[in-house]
DNA sequence: GATGAATGAGGATTCATTCAT
DNA sequence: GATGAATGAATCCTCATTCAT
């Protein structure tokens, strides 16, 4: 019986082995190369398979690219969203928590910052779509700051999400390139000061004048 | 005499008609299709004359992809310039002033917008020098603006900048693909309150724990 | 002892069954779709095997098509033989049951006649080697007929044969794609008229001139 | 002003001619090696050009095969044509000139022939219009014939058209790979001799009986 | 015998760029 | 300067077939 079962589950598990496999050089080479520079015979190479290999797995390039992307949001967002979840007793502490989560993450997974948020991949389908998913996503949770008095009533969830979404994005891009950039105290404590400041209620905007 | 300069005086007008049409030929498709989807040949086509007219006023296609990016990006410091250059009496005068002047030269031109701040330009060498160069810009404003007490000493220029720049490009890309997105004034209280709050000497970022 | 010997018919069953279930997928989608755009793959999943079965059973996708042909042939000829083989009063009579019986196969059996009588299989090797033994066998008896003066002596049997295979093929061919497009008894009555009196040795060509 | 038209006009004397080129290299090459195995380049090599060279004339190797069969068809035609139409005394006089104009055109362009009439080439899009043209109108002109009493009454025109033209492409195709499989005459003698008794209204099937 | 993931040679097609006119 | 037919290197993707389990 196990033996019977044995072959199915060693067969399952070398194609996922192997799937991984292809995913893990894809994150490597268009982090490094970009998507439209990297070759399927440069992924499979990586890889250490056949090219027909990678189409075995996926319909094409930009599937495995999809992929990718899909895969590795919905990881942060999970580790994010654990952190996220808990609750703080201020706007400040919620954001900041919510910032430095994002650059830890960040930090240990840059490869997927460069592609997740360059460039070149919001061109494509999948990209496009990642970043409508991360926009909405940001916009609901201005309409629910809003709603619940944390962010100024006046604001523009739309115009806000799409501001707070590309200075992450700039930003986490910039410096997962090299890290020695800046202090990662300082990128949090900056981006936080931005998100915090620019959007709540209670901020003085007026003192700038006097 | 003035028939003998009247050929030379066609010739060039005649060069230079062709030049533009080029730039605006390719400011249009680039804007629309992006800049590694648009042929070649569809730029001459759009443009009227043929392929080899575009190699003869360019060294090849991101020749003028460096042309539209740099001239426009030469026009709107221009205007942009002409305002900032005004003294105001108040921080938040100037960084209004600005982020108007901005969005304001965006609505004029938004393919320009589409083509600066999209996405695939930056994995351009043209795109990187450009975005470089704002970056640069903007942290030369900011390190100024730190060292006239205006924005917060703590600030670190490098990322705060790019946090800037990151909100701009988003917000004036999504945007200028529809202007109905938001209302302009929306869009310009949106940022400078981001750009403002965020970054000034004598925000409330403490108040968010109150 | 019959336990001892029910597992080897059990095992000689089953594969039979495979066979069987392979020849009959590749009837139905060499038909449909032809057999270059057949893939492998499509053939055992229609037959609800691996693909690794079908090569188990023959030695490659064309195994299966002669298989499919000869099979299909050797069925058909049998058939038709049984009819053919009464002794007829009159060459008519002799040619109209073989044109009945070949039309009546041919509606039962509509797949086979799609890919036996196609184009397409007329480029392969198998396909090339069985018109050639439908053509021979068609000659012989030509001949046989001008032999006992059955036919016109001056008829070329190799000419003859090709246009009377060609003519069975693109009729029946045409027909068993939708049988509806013209009644059987219509289809039986043309086809024998003209294998008949275009051969036939007291046929009235000159009758033409009249 | 001669000079100034001269460009032009050499530069489309000598596209013409690269097509033409194009279309003989396609057509000696389908002929020997059938469509699908010659390759782009084997056409392009053959013809002295680039690949590119292919596919700046032709959408791709299909759009060269229509090419190909239409332009020999409407020659084919416009010959046959030509003879048709000469009034002739007799149905037998018609027809055996049509054949003799079809042997004839098929002796003096065997690859056409090859491709024309082959097996593969009705696979593709290309060929099933042409066959779906030939026959449509073998059928007119066997309509034409019954309405004006030359052909049996009891003919269907669709059934009889199709073996017509299976006939001819059959032994055409045949007699093409090699002439000196049967002599000419021979040929027209078998295929005038089918087409006209198995059709004429005053044939003698009822002879065959007695 | 059955399985199905892996293989990789093979071929079509694209498009930036050139250069003879 | 303008032209546009020609170029051919560059890549994607397919699919018949294998073989370890």
């Amino acid at each position: 019986m196990s033996a019977a079962e044995a072959v199915p589950n060693m067969r399952e598990r070398s194609r996922r082995e192997t799937r991984r496999r292809l995913v893990e050089a894809g994150t490597k080479l268009f982090a490094r190369r970009g998507f439209a520079r990297t070759r399927a015979t440069d992924i499979s190479r990586e890889a250490g398979v056949a090219v027909g290999t990678l189409y075995v797995h996926f319909t094409d390039k930009e599937a495995l690219l999809r992929e990718i992307l899909f895969q590795g949001f919905e990881e942060m967002h999970a580790v994010v969203q654990r952190i996220t979840e808990a609750k703080y007793a201020t706007v400040e502490g919620s954001v900041r928590a919510h910032t430095e989560a994002l650059v830890s993450y960040a930090a240990e997974h840059p490869e997927l910052f460069q592609i997740l948020f360059s460039t070149e991949v919001a061109t494509t389908a999948a990209g496009t779509e990642l970043l409508a998913a991360l926009t909405a996503h940001q916009e609901e949770r201005l309409r629910e700051g809003i709603a619940e008095g944390y962010f100024r009533a006046d604001l523009d969830p739309g115009v806000a999400a799409r501001a707070v979404i590309g200075m992450l994005i700039q930003v986490l891009h910039w410096w997962t390139q090299d890290p020695s950039r800046a202090p990662r105290e300082v990128v949090i404590d900056t981006v936080t000061g931005l998100r915090l400041s620019g959007l709540h209620a209670k901020n003085c905007e007026g003192d700038g004048t006097a």
